[in-house]
DNA sequence: TGCAAAATAGAACGACCGTTCGTTTTATTT
DNA sequence: AAATAAAACGAACGGTCGTTCTATTTTGCA
């Protein structure tokens, strides 16, 4: 007699096939986050899970394909990390507030991990073709749950209902950007304080009566050096 | 008797080589703005100027040679045509006005040339060496002549002298990359007008009673849809 | 336990890569 | 015009790439 690890409803399912392919994606997808997802190859793939380049190649028919269920898996945790994980806080302000904060972390904290949907905007913006498709799917669908918090904390009065929402969005998303060049790339210490500081300007410009106070920043404004 | 071609100041400097050296990293420029400096192959280049790579090859000694030529080639250019060309502005907001719309029109407008500034972040985030060297310092000195022209316009009293120049800048570059990935990768048609309206933001919060002020934009508030 | 199917390995392919080398062509100087 | 130097070529090398094919192993099911 012994434990079944394999869980029972999906016995079927998850058989050693769908389960290497699991083990494949995950290795691969951190190769990508570190040298792009152009510079996935399946022989530094196969090198990494110790399996031949064929063995890894039979598992999705083609690079392209292995790119396309790279950014699948990335959005999948994209979507839990950063926006699931917000939907436990109040919706409104400090939804928005938790789902930026979750962003900026999965963008900058981990250190060894660029962000695929910022390297790969830039790998296929004149690259037509179905990896670029999946990359502007999975993006879109992000910015549409931010605009939808965004709308909401209006709704909910914590922001001015005259304000652009798709304004909002794009300084959002600029601030998210510019904390993943310079501190990513630049390597500049206070890079998330700068984004923070960023966003706390943004809601204060757009702040209503109700607002929620957001937790105290001794002042917005300070004279350089 | 016959006119000279070659210009008498540079007629020992110019010799045929520096000629086609500079064809050569001019066709690999424009290469490379299309596909990053990753993507260049001294094979493409080698075709596209109808030389044979060993010919194009022989002009820079090595592949990583020839994309730190590039890198130059592009400060060069991004310096005369963003920052040189501001400086015929009035010193102040004006002149940091200036730099951000031609910045703007570097980063966007020119569909197939995306900025490699931007490109290389993300292509040498994790790839030390002389390259990336090149790219940090080139795009170390251009963010220094931004921070310069806010501080000079908290000098000329357009905008407050108790504000972050540092946070500004940030927020600015901020702008720059939302209207990059927008514009080039997602193909938003209105991103331009979003990155205008943040750097308006941007200033009516440092703005002081001196600051000229901006093309009247009609409302920098309007409910979405 | 045996058998079909699925999964993996291994070798080989053509293509392209950066680089080297010896030769030939073109510029420049004497 | 001859001599010298610079520039460009063309072929080849070793390597990696994605992909194909065939053989072998492993797996799941009757």
């Amino acid at each position: 007699m012994s434990f079944d690890v394999v869980p029972a409803k999906s016995a079927r399912a998850a058989q050693k096939g769908q389960q290497t392919k699991s083990v494949i994606v995950d290795a691969a997808l951190n190769l990508a986050q570190q040298i792009g997802l152009e510079g996935l190859s399946i022989g530094a793939v196969a090198e990494i899970t110790k399996m031949s380049k064929s063995g890894v190649f039979a598992h999705f028919g083609s690079r392209e394909e292995l790119q396309i269920s790279v950014v699948r898996e990335y959005h999948a945790r994209f979507e839990q990390e950063v926006f699931y994980a917000a939907l436990s806080v109040a919706r409104g302000l400090p939804r928005l507030r938790a789902m930026f904060d979750n962003w900026m972390k999965r963008t900058s904290l981990e250190i060894d991990s660029g962000c695929i949907y910022i390297s790969g905007a830039t790998e296929f913006d004149d690259r037509p073709g179905p990896v670029r498709d999946a990359l502007v799917e999975s993006v879109s669908i992000w910015q549409a749950a931010v605009l939808r918090a965004i709308v909401q904390a209006q709704d909910e009065a914590h922001l001015a209902a005259e304000a652009d929402a798709r304004q909002i969005a794009f300084e959002i998303h600029g601030l998210i950007l510019a904390l993943h060049y310079e501190a990513r790339f630049l390597r500049v210490p206070g890079s998330i304080e700068h984004a923070r500081r960023g966003f706390d300007n943004l809601l204060e410009r757009c702040a209503t009566a109700a607002a929620p106070r957001p937790p105290a920043v001794k002042s917005p404004l300070k004279r350089v050096r």
